[in-house]
DNA sequence: GATAGTTGTAATATATCATATTACAACTAA
DNA sequence: TTAGTTGTAATATGATATATTACAACTATC
């Protein structure tokens, strides 16, 4: 099992509208591009954003706008905001009808519970830990790093 | 999205295993019976516990035993001996597709990995901190509150 | 050793869910 | 007015979790 594609989907996203928002505003159709899926998925993803309070958008005017600072939205409101994982039940699935009459049975939904919590919770935190002011900077430093890499390329090719 | 039930249900065996060994060796059947799945699951469950050195079992011979002490099977054994997130794939599932030809396409898998890793981990890491030790100690409390509550109710009325 | 009970596993069915896709109304910008 | 865009419902498709049937291989016991 795993957590669906739209949590990393709504960071593209969102990393996205910040990288071009100086150069364009960027519609569902060209982020649908970018991220390799259907537009109407950048849709619905971009909807679960707005209800998050973390974008704006407006019917008929394309792109979206971010309605807070890069370092004020972390992983783990977007993981959140697309409900990566169901709220009420939470990540672990737990088998549905222990048994009531088997002492063992009536009691290891209570033993458990607590610490699978504990284990949900260090994950979302860590998700907490990392904004995305620090994934755009990532993606900033990594587009430098390509092209100071082309131009050592090129600067080895015009030796030769 | 959730984590199969194939954990706790792991869980469930070898906590129901530990009770009731010194009494009876329970088969499929019976722990079909507590965990409330079908016997067939109780079997294959038991085969992913016996292929991570967790258990013992013989063909056609009522039972399984453990082959560790309980402190020292974490639940994380359990959770990696039934698969429950995919070893290649990780926790989360990155969307495919990112576009090459766009800037952050060609880097957000780069930029995100490290950090998904890292929330991803730190679940597993709670998840190591409890021991099967735990778990059959904090059933058998459990236990002892119930007879107690029992035998409060029954001096309770006795005194009606 | 014959019988009843058990495990191991393959094969298949079913239900649920993630993602894709079509379609279109509501709206904006030019 | 026209072309382009968003928002969302409806539907399709494929993957996966769990249930179920079936049966061969094996054990324990009478």
């Amino acid at each position: 099992m795993q957590i669906g594609s739209k949590f990393t989907i709504g960071v593209h996203i969102i990393t996205a509208i910040a990288c071009f928002r100086d150069m364009d505003r960027v519609n569902s159709e060209f982020l649908a591009g970018s991220i390799g899926v259907n537009p109407v998925i950048v849709r619905t993803v971009i909807s679960q954003l707005r209800e998050a309070g973390i974008v704006q958008t407006q019917r008929g005017s394309s792109g979206a706008e971010l309605t807070k600072r890069l370092d004020e939205i972390t992983l783990y409101d977007i993981y959140k905001a697309v409900g990566s994982v169901d709220a009420e039940e939470g990540l672990f699935h737990f088998h549905e009808q222990p048994n009531p009459d088997c002492p063992v049975g009536r009691n290891i939904h209570k033993v458990l519970d607590q610490r699978l919590m504990d284990a949900q919770r260090a994950m979302e935190e860590k998700l907490r830990s990392t904004t995305l002011a620090d994934i755009v900077e990532d993606t900033r430093q990594a587009l430098d790093n390509e092209s100071n890499e082309e131009t050592a390329l090129l600067q080895a090719e015009s030796r030769m």
